[in-house]
RNA sequence: CGCGGGGUGGAGCAGCCUGGUAGCUCGCAAGGCUCAUAACCUUGAGGUCAUGCGUUCAAAUCGCAUCCCCGCAA
């Protein structure tokens, strides 16, 4: 069984590895080309082809995937198996077409839930409490294949997308390996298109905090929006991101305002919420390093009855 | 050469513009108060003000250069 891999981001990694390590017949990975990023924009390759090169596998990054160029350069690997991880890029039907079996597909969710970029992130802001790995024969229609294997794992009330992407990444490689096991010979059960939903990319303006809303969803929104782009709001003119935040449900709001610091405590800050209130424990002021609430309160002069703004 | 913020006792900050005794909150140590305490009061230790060069009678502060950290953007 010939494959070839695609993947970019770091959730592609384990089930790279998982294939490696199981010894499969990995004849080429596929994933984006060398960006400028960072502060002076420096060339970064993505983990997954750091990964592939150590170990010996060779590395396809084309601007565009469905060129005929690009074709042509897959079509002469021969695959019998495409899978693909978090890529980045459509794979037009031309591609989807090449490898002798199929073109599978990973998603970290359960489909048809959760379609689209972001479904770790948008599970957790949504506070789903089980969440889970969907592997599919990959169709034209986004997220929209037939489902092959699911597994279901549950969102605890600590973890955030960061700590969820990692176990569900985890869970994909094994579900991938039982998977693959027996490609040629899988049922596929296909979607139903009623209880779809969409977890669209994150965009900056996603970690906004809206202090009228629960101090539940403000939680949930923290814990889901790590590590890009966090959840975030102003004081004092400056963008602040808050980083770890406790619930603090039991609060009579009557006399405060949302976003309102109505208590500063050793270790915490305890802002007033749409129901409810959030303890800060853990935040960063733009051009700061990231510290603790006991940190920042020792250095900035911070009183009650100042708020947290959703604007400059 | 993408834009910007910053490096000041152990931590977080002020002071810099308008050079002239090293400041604040916390932590730490000792003592006191207290049934008691992470609370409160008193005292104390601890700093080459990132590095180098320059300007000056005098530099944390002004100028030039270097190193390091961080946010945004992507």
């Amino acid at each position: 069984m010939k494959i070839v891999f695609f993947g970019s981001s770091h959730f592609a990694v384990s089930s790279l590895e998982a294939l490696i390590k199981s010894g499969y017949d990995i004849a080429c990975v596929v994933t984006q080309p060398d960006k400028k990023k960072g502060r002076h924009l420096h060339l970064a390759s993505t983990c997954v082809k750091t990964l592939a090169e150590a170990a010996g596998i060779d590395v396809f990054q084309p601007q565009d995937i469905n060129t005929n160029d690009s074709v042509n350069h897959l079509k002469a690997i021969g695959a019998d198996l495409f899978v693909i991880v978090a890529y980045g890029q459509i794979l037009s039907q031309p591609v989807l077409d090449l490898p002798g079996v199929m073109a599978v597909n990973i998603h970290a969710s359960l489909l048809p839930k959760y379609r689209g970029a972001a479904p770790i992130n948008w599970a957790i802001i949504k506070g789903e409490e089980i969440t889970g790995v969907t592997i599919m024969r990959v169709e034209r229609r986004m997220d929209c294949g037939p489902v092959i294997s699911q597994k279901e794992i549950s969102i605890n009330e600590d973890d955030t997308a960061i700590s969820l992407e990692i176990s569900l990444s985890r869970l994909g490689g094994e579900l991938l390996l039982e998977t693959v096991k027996n490609i040629k010979n899988v049922k596929l059960f296909p979607q139903n298109d009623l209880y779809a939903t969409y977890a669209s990319k994150l965009k900056k303006s996603d970690g906004l905090i809206d202090w009228k809303k629960t101090a539940i969803e403000i939680y949930n929104l923290v814990r889901g929006t790590l590590p890009w782009p966090g959840a975030f709001t102003y004081y004092n003119s400056k963008l602040v991101k808050i980083y770890i935040v406790e619930k603090f449900m039991l609060f009579d709001k009557k006399d405060f305002s949302c976003g309102e610091i109505v208590e500063i405590l050793k270790d915490g800050i305890v802002v007033v919420a749409g129901k409810g209130a959030v303890i800060i424990k853990e935040l960063q002021i733009e051009g700061k390093r990231r510290m603790t609430a006991a940190e920042f309160i020792a250095g900035h002069k911070v009183s009650v009855g100042e708020s947290l703004l959703t604007k400059k």
